[in-house]
Parts: C-alpha cells; sequence; structure tokens
DNA sequence: CTGAAAGCGCTTACAG
DNA sequence: CTGAAAGCGCTTACAG
C-alpha cells in the first residue's frame, strides 16, 4: 500500500505539505504542488479514508436510516434510496444502510463513531428515532416530517398534491370523491406523517368544496385494495372517484371494483397519488398518478444534510415539492348521480 | 465522547486488558474482566469504530456493487438489497450502497480503504468490475456468475426454475413454448449472466422435449411487455404459452396481449419467473409465477463474503437455489391446436 | 511557504 | 494474566 509518506518522500516534502495540496487547505508554491502531484500520479496513491477519518474526526459517512422494505411495491422508496446514493456520492460521501428495527441500531449508529450524519426515510408524527438523534446531536435531515416542523427536513407537498388531483377530478365532473389512505402496524401516533397530512389536506379541500369527506384506511397490499373496493361500494356508495395514497393497494383496488362490477373509469375514476408513472402502467386500465417527487428529495435530503455538516446552510431547510400529474386511463367523466 | 482510556482508568487496569476483554482475544481474569464490564456499562462506553479499523486494518465495512435502480419494477433487486443489509448487521458488519457507473466509483472502492469487501450484483458475462476486484485483492462475492465459475459466488438454479415452468406448463397440455427475455443496452459480452443462461436452459429443456425454440427478446418496460405480445402473436403464433423472465415487461405482455385479441389465459397462458408474487398478483388475472429466491441470496452473498474475510470458508461457495412456483390464474389449458 | 511533532482511539506483538 | 509501547495513516496547530 502506497501512503503519504511514500509521496512525500518522492516529493521530496514533508506529509504535512502533501495533506495541504490534497485538501486545498493550505496555500503551497506551485513547483511544490507540481512535485507532489507528479509523486501522487506516478506511485498511484489514494488516501487512506479511514486514517483520514479517524485524525480529521469526519468518516464522510452518512447513515440512510430506512424501513424494512417488502415484497409489495416499492418504487417510491427505491427512488428515494438511489437518489440519495448518487448525491452523497457526488458530494464525495459514502451512504451506508441502517434498517431500523429497535434501540440497539440506534445505539450503534449514534456512538460507534461511523457516520457523520443521518437521513431518516418514513419519518413518524413522533418518531423516536428522532429524539434520539437530537438527544445525542448527530446531524440529520429528514425525509418526511415530525409534528416539529422546526427540524430539517424535505418532504412532499400533500396539500398542493391533493387540491391537484381533486381539481383535475372536478374538471371531468367528479364530485363526492373518497381518499383510500394506508393502515401501518405501528401504535397511534407513530404512523408515517404522510398519512395524518393526506388526510387533513383532504379533509380541508373538501370542506372548501361543500362536499361530504369519505376516507377509507386499509393494508399497503392487493388484499388492503381490493378491501377498499368493497368499503368504497358499501360506505361510500355515492363516491364516483378516489384519491389513493396508498402504492400497495392500487392494484387490488382496481380488480376488486371490478370483481364488484364497477369498472374504472366507467363506474368509478381513480387517481393513485405519491407513487410511479411506471407502477401505474402496470394495471388495467393504466392508472392515472401524481408522481412522487422522489428523484428530487432524496438528493435535496442528502444536500441538506451535507450542508449542514459543511456549515454551507443559510438556514434550515425546509424543502416542500408537490407530486406532479401523469394523466392515464383511469379517470372518466362522473358518472351521472 | 468516553474513550478506551476512560474505561481503563476507571477499572485500574491498562487499555490493553480493556482491548481484550472487548475483542475476546486473550484470557482475563473473572475478576478482572467483571471490573472493566463494570466500567464499560457505567461510563456507556462503546468503542470507536473508526480507530479499531485503522489499528486493525479492518473496517468490517462491506461494499455492496448494485446497478441504477429505476422506477419500474425491481423488486427482487430490493429482496437482494435488504437482505444483504439485515445479514451483515447481523453478524456486525455494515454495508454501504455502492452505485458503480464508471472506473471512478471503481477507484474510490479499491484504493481508498474503506470496505473490507464486496458484493456484486447484476453480474455479467464478462465483469469489468470482476477483473478489476481480482487485480486488487479486495475480497468479494458475486450474486449472479460470470462465465468463469470458480468464483465464489450464489445465483438462481435456471436450470431447474425453466424445467419446473416447462413442466408445469405441460402438466396444462402446453408443447409449444416461447421464452421472452431481457434486453439491456449493454453492449455483448456484458448483459447480466442470467439473461445467457435463462435462454441456454431453456433451449437445452425444449430440445430435450423435441419442440423448437422461440425466443423473444425485448426491454424491461411496459412498452417492452407490448412489444412482446406482438412478437409472440406475429412471429411464434403456434405458442400457447410463455415463460417470461423480464420482470418489467410482465404487465405490459398481458396488456398487449390483451389489446391483440388474445386472452390470458384462454389463448395464452404464462409464467413471470424470477420475480415476486406480490408483483404477479398487481396484474389482472393474477400472474403465475416462479418466485425469485432473493431473500436467501442477499443473505447466502454477505454470508459467502464474511466467512471468507473471516476465514471460515472451506471451499468457495458455489450455491444454485432455484425459483419457487407460485400458482396465479395465468396459465390455463393449451388451447386444441 | 514548509516541516517537526503531537494526536485521533484503537490493536497487537513483546516482555514480564 | 497484565502492561508499556509501537504503530495504523492521516490532520492540524505551532514554529520557523
Amino acid at each position: 500500500m502506497v501512503t503519504m509518506r511514500d509521496v512525500a518522500e518522492r516529493a521530496n516534502v514533508s506529509i504535512a505539505t502533501v495533506s495541504f495540496v490534497l485538501n486545498g487547505t493550505k496555500r503551497v508554491a506551485p513547483e511544490t504542488r507540481t512535485r507532489i502531484e507528479a509523486a501522487i500520479e506516478e506511485l498511484g496513491y489514494r488516501r487512506n479514508v479511514v486514517a483520514r477519518a479517524l485524525a480529521s474526526s469526519r468518516t464522510r459517512i452518512l447513515a440512510l436510516l430506512h424501513p424494512d422494505l417488502e415484497a409489495r411495491p416499492n418504487a417510491t422508496v427505491i427512488q428515494f434510496v438511489m437518489s440519495a446514493a448518487h448525491g452523497a456520492r457526488e458530494r464525495g460521501y459514502d451512504l451506508v444502510l441502517w434498517p431500523v428495527n429497535g434501540d440497539e441500531q440506534m445505539s450503534h449508529l449514534l456512538a460507534g463513531g461511523l457516520v457523520d450524519g443521518a437521513l431518516l426515510m418514513e419519518v413518524q408524527i413522533h418518531d423516536p428515532r428522532v429524539d434520539r438523534l437530537i438527544a445525542s446531536r448527530l446531524p440529520f435531515a429528514l425525509i418526511g416530517r415530525t409534528e416539529d416542523e422546526d427540524l430539517p427536513f424535505v418532504d412532499i407537498d400533500f396539500v398542493t398534491t391533493i387540491d391537484q388531483a381533486l381539481a383535475h377530478l372536478r374538471s371531468y365532473g367528479h364530485r363526492r370523491v373518497a381518499l383510500v389512505t394506508q393502515r401501518t402496524k405501528a401504535p397511534s401516533g407513530h404512523e408515517p406523517g404522510r398519512i395524518m397530512r393526506v388526510e387533513s389536506a383532504y379533509r380541508d379541500a373538501m370542506a372548501a368544496l361543500g362536499e361530504p369527506p369519505a376516507v377509507i384506511t386499509v393494508a399497503g397490499t392487493s388484499a388492503g385494495g381490493r378491501e377498499a373496493a368493497r368499503a368504497l361500494a358499501e360506505d361510500a356508495p355515492e363516491a364516483t372517484a378516489v384519491i389513493l395514497v396508498n402504492e400497495g393497494a392500487s392494484a387490488g383496488l382496481v380488480k376488486g371494483s371490478r370483481e364488484l362490477g364497477r369498472s374504472v373509469p366507467g363506474d368509478l375514476s381513480v387517481i393513485s397519488a405519491s407513487t410511479t408513472a411506471e407502477l401505474g402502467e402496470m394495471i388495467e386500465p393504466s392508472l392515472t398518478v401524481m408522481a412522487a417527487p422522489a428523484p428530487q428529495l432524496g438528493r435535496l435530503g442528502v444536500n441538506a444534510l451535507i450542508d449542514q455538516l459543511e456549515g454551507v446552510q443559510d438556514a434550515l431547510p425546509h424543502i416542500l415539492i408537490p407530486c406532479t400529474l401523469v394523466p392515464g386511463q383511469s379517470v372518466g367523466p362522473a358518472r351521472p348521480s
């Protein structure tokens, strides 16, 4: 292994000077710099990141705290992960996967000194991980929000997303629009913040329109989607359209409706929000989708975190981006009532 | 920050002794050990992983070299990633995401000293990443295989998978079965090994059955699936069933067939191999699937790598696991010809 | 502009 | 069974 010492010897300087040119931390005479750069090149030298981390107490490693992804459709989560990995790499950081199941994982994260900061996905309304991060003073950024919106976050703008979905449906004559959200195994208060925010955005919008709301909550699976179809038919038969914020249930909802003799979009128009167009295309008919800004949010989250670490930030980042409408074939004119 | 020195002082021993009990590397008198453990507990000490890595030249970090995942369905890849992350954590290792796009990323990996080993996904028949890993002597394990099967790998047993899929179809009376595989942007020889292996397993099996093969290669997208449906109808009209090894094209194939007036499974039976049951359920009709053993393979791959690092291995691991048949509604009796 | 030296927090022969 | 000390490969005040 070629070390900084080797480079220093070949260039006839001290290792300190080598370090200065490598990091650009101090000015170095042009000839000296050239000599060092030549030596680096000739020896194929690459700085040892572990030694650097120990000496500088900065590892340039970030943790990505993510939920356990299951086999069910997870297109948006994948986009978060991938865009975060790329964003980190572009700024010279590495991203380590940190599946958090309990306290043991958090201790390893906080006390081991491996990471400079953490990026949290699937943030809960009241998130114990956030409490522990704050207590330990490890820098972090959220993809999503807790109750406390003073923390650095990037998130989907659900208010605008719901408003646009409703506007789209209303342009087709729909007035009674139901909402299908996701049920999780998490105890109350620990659901992803998204679920609460979507529901309240929907209720506000419906109230403003003077229409009665109808909210159905089901698991994020095909079976959940079928359950939603049944609940719609039985409990909200007057709804001619539905906004779905439940990626995993979208296929089941359409299949279940058809099984109940309700065609999409003939009898029921469907918009699936916070998902990807590719997933919508898998379904028959292709779903009209509000595509999640996941590719942007992963990057923005990483950048918010790194800015914080490097002291670049002016203020705490509070970034909200709405989903984008991608029309498919699942929205049609409201059936006359 | 509480260091080993703090623990040593409180327990009235040297830091060497603390290190010995922490690592179990040398026997320590029971009373001494108890004293040290108490001190660790009281101080809430946790070993600094960076210092440990520098001193021991083992970082206990593994790199997961993965392709760029796009928005299209990627259920099996996700299962690989998640099970690898869990497997690593269970053995005390961390997993860092390593999207490899070019040589720059490989250099960073090989020379930076950050990782003890690498796990490769989407291995190509001739994979330049493998060449570089071998040259650099960084330990690695493959999820998939290159041409050279002497390297440590875990992979799907495509021969058995294809045989079982064919047997299932033949039990429904199908004799002419086509294969749909995936086209990639990669130059020839650099496709994922899977594609070549699936095709040759299929050709061998069809030859053994005395039936003519028909192979169609399309992109892993909905549009690709539609293209496959068209090609099947035009170029292989005698095929009454198709085995699909192209997760992203599955939905498009079914939708495209229907658009051409061919119903599934009435006119065409479909088995989607190397995917997940959950994805199959999203489609109408629910696809009969050969579920990929992705949750096992991620773990097995990590374990193979760690065994190698820790010298536990007896021999190079060459592990093959077939997919598992999960019946759906996309296979029916062959139409009379 | 450059260097000698301390130090980051551990592990690990080597002595005793 | 335990300790003193060298060393892992860097960064960073401090001197000059």
